[in-house]
DNA sequence: TCGCATACATAAGCAGATGATATAAGTGTC
DNA sequence: GACACTTATATCATCTGCTTATGTATGCGA
């Protein structure tokens, strides 16, 4: 496989997400963000910040809207007064919940027009994508 | 394979590309409209901003900060005096070769770091998934 | 040729990002 | 234990890229 060959593929498909992510009412960084405390948890703001890739106090704007929001809560970090713990709400995992199943639903109506051998090639590639991301985002997401 | 799965997985893979794919000195539209501008030829406005999923304003905007840095350029239609036709500049495809390779490199950079059936994996679903992705995008793509 | 539709441009406003800087809490040194 | 230094977050001013609403020019059918 080309490098350039995966470069311009992968870029299609985060085209595609970007096109059946909609409603765009929420930003895309916002979702992530969530993303990533239902996976691993409450983080510090400036560790999502580095996560995220964007700066602290672009971070430190996303919780406060998360928290208006009552997706996400500030919580104090008893270990280390200067802290701030983001946490996801309930109302913050049933929103991630709702958006995927959405997004799930319009990949579901592509791929079924896809032939057996597509689907089977997708499914078999999903694990080793998993593993890549990971490795490319040095293990921290 | 789950359906959430494969949403969740390749919403993963997204994150991925938004991260790996700095200098972010250009929106994510912007480099996506080039693309579909170098894949499919000269396009009008309108149908820029269908592809992109923006309004018709956002793409002028668009179009002519692209213009302004000679990415693209504007011509008339001969055929219907309202019409704008929008072209890629050999600028603007170099441009998208150089973030391609930067892009291409850091992925290279993981991929090296996974067993060979992975990258076997991944090389054997990047077909299926182009596929995918010009369905759920209508092959208007 | 009049009226409506279509294609694009312009204007005003907002969300979400940035860099610079302030505040508050912890840490180390003497 | 008082001082300077570092770290974690918040605030401020500003910019970019999007939105909706509206304007303008061209095309087309009755």
């Amino acid at each position: 496989m080309n490098e350039l060959e995966l470069a311009t593929g992968l870029m299609r498909v985060r085209t595609m997400m970007r096109l059946l992510d909609f409603p765009r009412d929420r930003s895309f960084t916002s979702m992530s963000t969530l993303g990533h405390l239902e996976r691993g948890g409450p983080r510090r703001l400036t560790e999502l910040a580095e996560l995220e890739g964007v700066t602290q106090p672009a971070m430190t704007q996303l919780v406060s809207r998360l928290e208006r929001e009552e997706l996400a809560e500030r919580r104090p970090d008893p270990e280390d007064g200067r802290v701030v713990l983001v946490a996801i709400t309930q109302q913050g995992r049933d929103e991630l919940a709702r958006r995927r199943e959405a997004l799930a639903k319009r990949l579901a109506d592509a791929m079924a027009e896809l032939p057996e051998a597509d689907k089977a090639a997708i499914a078999a590639a999903l694990p080793a994508l998993d593993r890549l991301v990971t490795r490319a985002l040095g293990g921290n997401i």
